[in-house]
DNA sequence: CCTTCCTTGTGAAGCTTTTCACAAGGTGCC
DNA sequence: GGCACCTTGTGAAAAGCTTCACAAGGAAGG
């Protein structure tokens, strides 16, 4: 039952980390076990869609009573390879960058910024919080060197592909980009893109056509 | 052949608003016409998936030729909805928040800001740009009397719900919420997630299977 | 211990989305 | 004007994802 490389949708992970988060949530609220029905209701989608999920990676529940909720919790960070703390680079320190620095959600699910790499010299060697801007030009040999597999890119979208280039001969084979561009890298290496602009005119077109679902 | 009302999935949607971007880029080269295999490779698609896109909306292209770039871009633009300039209000002014009051490429595709809340008395009254924070308090009332259509939510996750229950009541049919919940809302609201956390979760998995595509 | 009730895990069915493959239509060169 | 070549639009097939429905397992109470 268990399909670890048995692949395994996109949407199917995405949904374990919002179960994920719910869990967090229930844990805290003190709940010791939760039904499929609830953990769909407070993720927002169906309760043989929960089942199914998980179903995918083992057998976590109890009939008759539901998933024991810490259990639970601790198995989908093991799934999600959260059970440990990730290194992160950011890549341009904007606004969003600077935004992105600060997250606080980010540090409190294991992801930590332990650099920030940005081309400007004005910003180059100023501080971050506990962090101090790096130059672009050393970013690869630096990446490398740290080791981290993580980059999060806020750059303009005319230096993204170049940027994306160098982390990768770094060895980064997760890369979060907010730049407006497809991002071609080479097999092994995951982009997660976050389109902005995309998810408001998805929400422009909605509110176009008459026709709508809540 | 057109399909205005058939419904039209999300997925699809989103890829033309990424073939819109594209469309832009490519008219700014000067380039006059595209072919489906080049939209494609841009945007990070198939042909064949292009052409099906389209093809849900109307016969665009002109055979052995291709599309017409800025003909097409129209046409997309209208099928979004992005022809008009939409009023877009924005809650919560946290650091992330601000970075998306600033973000270029929100007014350059024809969402503007408006208007920005915040129940923190110390930011009340301040100025963010062009625009003077109000208090959340009004926010009901001042969206209802703008006719506001499209909310930008960055509050933190225990005040969302509530805020897009006043928003609902306001009349906005359209909310694009970075809180992590997972909002209710009546039918003809449409609400677009952006779950950061969710991103960078879904790379951890990846990076943690050993077995991966590009 | 037995009965009743509840909830999971999961094949199978149903539905949606993507890919395939090719006829049809149009271009541009000779 | 004709011919060779190119690219679209689109049914049909394939793949993928979600929903359904229910047997099986376990809890809880009497």
């Amino acid at each position: 039952m268990p399909a670890s490389l048995h692949k395994v949708s996109d949407s199917a992970i995405r949904r374990l980390s919002i179960y994920l988060r719910v869990l967090g949530g229930l844990a805290s609220e003190g709940e010791e076990t939760v039904s499929s029905q609830v953990l769909a209701d407070r993720a927002g989608t169906t309760a043989a869609q929960v089942r199914k999920d998980l179903s995918l990676f083992g057998s976590f529940g109890k009939r008759g009573l539901g998933y024991l909720v810490t259990t639970l919790r601790d198995e989908l960070r093991g799934i999600l390879g959260v059970s440990r703390t990730w290194r992160v680079a950011l890549v341009g320190i904007g606004r969003m960058g600077a935004a992105l620095l600060e997250y606080p959600h980010f540090r409190a699910r294991g992801f930590e910024f332990v650099a920030v790499y940005d081309s400007d010299p004005e910003k180059v060697g100023s501080r971050r919080g506990m962090l101090t801007v790096e130059d672009a030009q050393v970013l690869e040999q630096s990446l490398r060197e740290t080791g981290i597999e993580i980059v999060v890119l806020t750059v303009p979208a005319a230096a993204a592909q170049e940027v994306a280039d160098a982390a990768v001969r770094a060895g980064v084979r997760g890369i979060m980009n907010f730049a407006p561009v497809a991002l071609k890298v080479p097999p092994g290496v995951r982009v997660n893109a976050v389109r902005l602009t995309v998810e408001l005119e998805v929400l422009s077109f909605s509110l176009g056509s008459v026709a709508d679902r809540a």
